[in-house]
DNA sequence: TTTTTTATTAAACATTTGTTTAATTCAATT
DNA sequence: AATTGAATTAAACAAATGTTTAATAAAAAA
């Protein structure tokens, strides 16, 4: 299923992503990918046959890396619900501070490629590990009984949209971007026990 | 300080407006923005100079009502801490509900035009009333001490957060965009109620 | 080595895009 | 009614942009 790359298709690929992620598909040209990434202009059409396709490849890995982070958590049989919200808050904190643009380019070019990317997404999410101990936990009687997306929607928008309003939150506390940084990191603890203090009856 | 708008300015900035929210600004352009608001193409540089200049204007505005209608809330003399959570909780998400594309708008065009237009911001959240309240909550020794900037990050990102990530919600429900609303208009009292789980000790 | 295929290049092409020009229409003032 | 200034229009301009062409260089196959 996977393309195997030339060096010179990963070096166009590379820089397409890094701008795309900074300034969006429409902002971005073909000449700036070629620029970035040091190939003649021609190579992308010959290698990717239009921006669009190579954009839509580009999106396409983006999306699927960013759910497979938070699936593989989700999923895992050994560990706990208080766990898996530990496990997941800190390795998207990290993985959002390693590539601040993430967050912002997904949301914003979701809406315009939607079904055929979204597949992605197809009952990994809703019927995962995670929300079969959320489920048992309504049962158990020690959980509120509430649709099993807020839960979800609540711990993704603690910690993904924090980056997502970052500008603001600096100009706010006049943070420099360290400081930022810190603030996410102190969250890794928090949104754990907040997210438990939501369900808990 | 507010500039008087004849009927011909009011239509371009109608249609911009929404051109730009829909679909950013690069991918608006000023012959969309002509055929939209059925104006002479050249009336566009003829009233306000440039793409950049009405963006710019139209980017202010926006942003001043989506913090507006914020700040109103949190420095109403009169309303407790839990009124305002409800109060702003159910006014934002009517308001973003009548405009969907609003957030993604803002925080998207935001990371471009940083400076000139957070100004806005300052002093004007930290500084509430809301912000004193919450305050004495935690002096009170009923709320947790917890840096307040945690505690208004939280409360956008509850409210904010579901609609930019609507089309992963629609697609991991199978909702409609209806369903979607009510899953919002569920969270309005829902909201309120984690916000202050969250805080107390 | 010769031939064939693949990769790379500079240049050109056709559109699109933001902006300007110059002419015309409209409204208000004299 | 004549004049002036603002509003509107169609056309044109220059630059930018996605893509293609045709020629050359490099690599692989014969």
């Amino acid at each position: 299923m996977k393309k195997e790359y030339s060096e010179t298709e990963i070096k166009i690929k590379t820089a397409a992503k890094s701008l795309f992620l900074e300034k969006g598909y429409s902002a971005t040209t073909t000449r700036d990918i070629s620029k970035e990434s040091e190939i003649n202009l021609a190579l992308l059409n010959y290698y990717f046959t239009s921006k669009k396709k190579l954009f839509e490849i580009i999106m396409l890995e983006t999306f699927y890396d960013f759910i497979s982070k938070m699936v593989e958590v989700y999923n895992d049989e050994k560990s706990s619900l208080e766990e898996k919200l530990e496990l997941t808050s800190s390795k998207y904190i990290d993985m959002i501070i390693a590539e601040p643009h993430l967050p912002t380019f997904v949301v914003n070019e979701l809406k315009n490629n939607p079904s055929s990317i979204l597949k992605i997404l197809k009952g990994q999410i809703m019927e995962s590990k995670l929300i079969d101990q959320y489920n048992d936990g309504i049962k158990k009687g020690i959980y509120k009984k509430i649709d099993p997306i807020h839960f979800v929607t609540n711990i993704l928008s603690l910690i993904v949209f924090p980056f997502i309003s970052s500008p603001i939150i600096i100009k706010m506390k006049k943070f420099n971007k360290t400081e930022f940084n810190e603030m996410m990191y102190e969250r890794k603890k928090l949104i754990p026990e907040w997210i438990l203090k939501m369900i808990k009856k």
